[in-house]
DNA sequence: CGAATTAAATGAAACGTTTCAATTGCGATC
DNA sequence: GATCGCAATTGAAACGTTTCATTTAATTCG
């Protein structure tokens, strides 16, 4: 039925070797050169393709990294990807890519998944670290995890931006330009990117000994409708804050939503910062100030870290890689008159 | 040093079974209710895992299949994994994502990897269907392929955009607008979208009985960079076109730029048409008019032709399944004065 | 020339499952 | 009481590698 696939075993009949020495030339340790040449025929010519799963039952590595995401519709999601498979590629390690979308639930599942496929590390932007499931299933997992912008108790190696610093130099930015009533917009609090956004936000104000603007403080979620909801909400009352700064990238693009339906026009009457320097924030009239990270960086140094654990099964103390933030100034903030 | 993973075996003796029995409880496969209960606390007290991988070994199958794509960072690609993912997850399929960076190097790599993986299936946006190794190593694997909007000649399924009728139904709206001077800016002829919006183009002139403005069609790669060159330049011609379609949503961007920088003013100075339905093409100003298509049934059917390629294991006929496109209105176009 | 050293190759065991032919136990039937 | 039928369970083989203790062959040295 399904033809039998050609083994190490074929090669080293058709070779005239045993398979020890194909094995060592599979892996190129030394072998002689005319047993080199003859074995490398006698593959070529019954087409033999080593099979990664034999090994991987015999070495116990799988060359198989887990990366799991909560929201890979986010396109900043691309970005960390593709830094990290990079570096993995290089050594030979495959990414294996997973979507949660958000369902604490999935998540285990998928987490579970990976603990069955053996993979060798794991990257993960977990759902919710209060979840206590999903943390006791991580510490309970033999290999090492690397978070990805997520603070958890246990085990974990992580790598997070620097929110709350940037956070902060954005809103100094609007004191400056003369704002006291400011608006945010981001997730809560059982996100490392939205509390810390927060977090930002409030130092901001405690350091100028001015009060927080609560109402205008909305955590909920990181994406587009909560974005859109919250700032439709905000832009509508009277009066309603001068600035207003979108927590997220997703949000923006739910702010700038609720900002065309109202007919405002930036920075006239109102001045916007969004976090993360997007295509939609380049482009849009007026291109928009955001705060920027640097996403390439968290994708490589995530990798990094999560190889060396692997590599040298170092039980050392644990990093936190952090990588700052930028304010990148445009167009959209203007001086309150 | 490692310490030892606890296996089947252990679990057997624990529970005082055999490992058969203890096979057939972790497959669901009738037992007697003692024996399972017995079984099942034997499992949770020892900490017991099954191997995928050496469950793969012996079945021969991996429940993984690849998906290749030639770049993870175009944000289209997230919706089609993630409904593929959706779908294979269900059937406890996972997905080993890599990204090919339109590099054919690359992608040969990654092909023979996951053929070493021994993945049961693989779903693939090749770089370039032209490439005659890529094109004959596709074709020597033993597990079904299935293309993602690519058409080559070989044993493969494929769901493919209907990019040709979706051109020529934007020309005729350009035309009907009495547009007549009217730029693209697309791929090349060696990747499917680039043809067939080329070719839509064509055919819409031609319907018409009207020259095909090539001057203004440009055919070489579809992303940001390419666009704003192209669109810069065509733009900077006196005289210049009156509509101008992106054929790719980072085309667009980059056109975007180029008109950003040019000051022109839409649609007064110039009408545009983009492709795929985009948060940019929403919320820049104006809303742009574009040939839209479902990315969430491409990847879906996609998933589904391939599952049952791979559970039928029927070697019938080639699927090639077009998904509908659609021209959505919006304020970007204007009469010709 | 025999012994010692080194290099190269061998072949069996192990990795953790599933599968399947064979065995066991037990109540029903003749 | 022997036989049969059936359900449940057993246990060994197989999947395709790597590894490592041995064996074999070739070379060097006193």
């Amino acid at each position: 039925m399904v033809q039998k696939r050609v083994n190490i075993r074929d090669v080293a009949a058709r070779a005239g070797v045993s398979v020890g020495t194909v094995s060592r030339v599979i892996n190129r340790k030394p072998v002689s050169a005319e047993t080199l040449a003859l074995v490398n025929r006698a593959m070529r010519e019954i087409g033999f393709t080593p099979s990664a799963v034999a090994r991987s039952m015999r070495t116990r590595s799988t060359l198989a990294v887990g990366f799991v995401i909560n929201d890979i519709s986010n396109m900043l999601f691309a970005t960390v990807a593709k830094a990290a498979e990079k570096v993995l590629q290089e050594q030979s390690y495959s990414l294996l890519i997973a979507n949660t979308d958000n369902d604490p639930g999935r998540e285990r599942l998928i987490i579970e998944s990976l603990i069955q496929r053996r993979v060798d590390g794991l990257m993960i932007a977990v759902t919710d670290e209060t979840d206590e499931e999903t943390r006791s299933l991580l510490r309970s997992v033999d290999f090492p995890v690397t978070l990805l912008d997520r603070q958890m108790d246990g085990p974990f190696d992580s790598v997070c931006d620097d929110h709350a610093p940037g956070m902060r130099k954005a809103i100094r930015y609007l004191f400056d330009l003369g704002h006291r009533d400011i608006g945010l917009i981001t997730g809560a609090d059982n996100v490392r990117p939205g509390r810390e956004r927060a977090r930002g936000f409030r130092e901001a104000f405690a350091e100028q000994g001015l009060d927080v603007p609560e109402r205008w403080l909305r955590q909920g979620r990181l994406d587009a409708l909560y974005g859109y909801a919250q700032a439709f909400e905000i832009l509508s009352a009277s009066p309603r804050p001068t600035a207003l700064v979108a927590g997220g990238n997703q949000i923006f693009a739910g702010v700038l939503r609720a900002i065309r339906r109202l007919g405002l026009v930036l920075p006239r009457d109102l001045s916007i910062i969004s976090c993360d320097d997007v295509d939609l924030t380049v482009l849009t009239d007026p291109p928009v100030t955001v705060i920027s990270r640097n996403l390439d960086e968290v994708g490589r140094v995530a990798a990094e870290i999560l190889l060396r654990r692997i590599r040298g099964n170092e039980a050392g103390e644990r990093y936190c890689h952090v990588v700052p933030t930028e304010l990148i100034l445009r167009e959209s903030c203007a001086q309150v008159r």
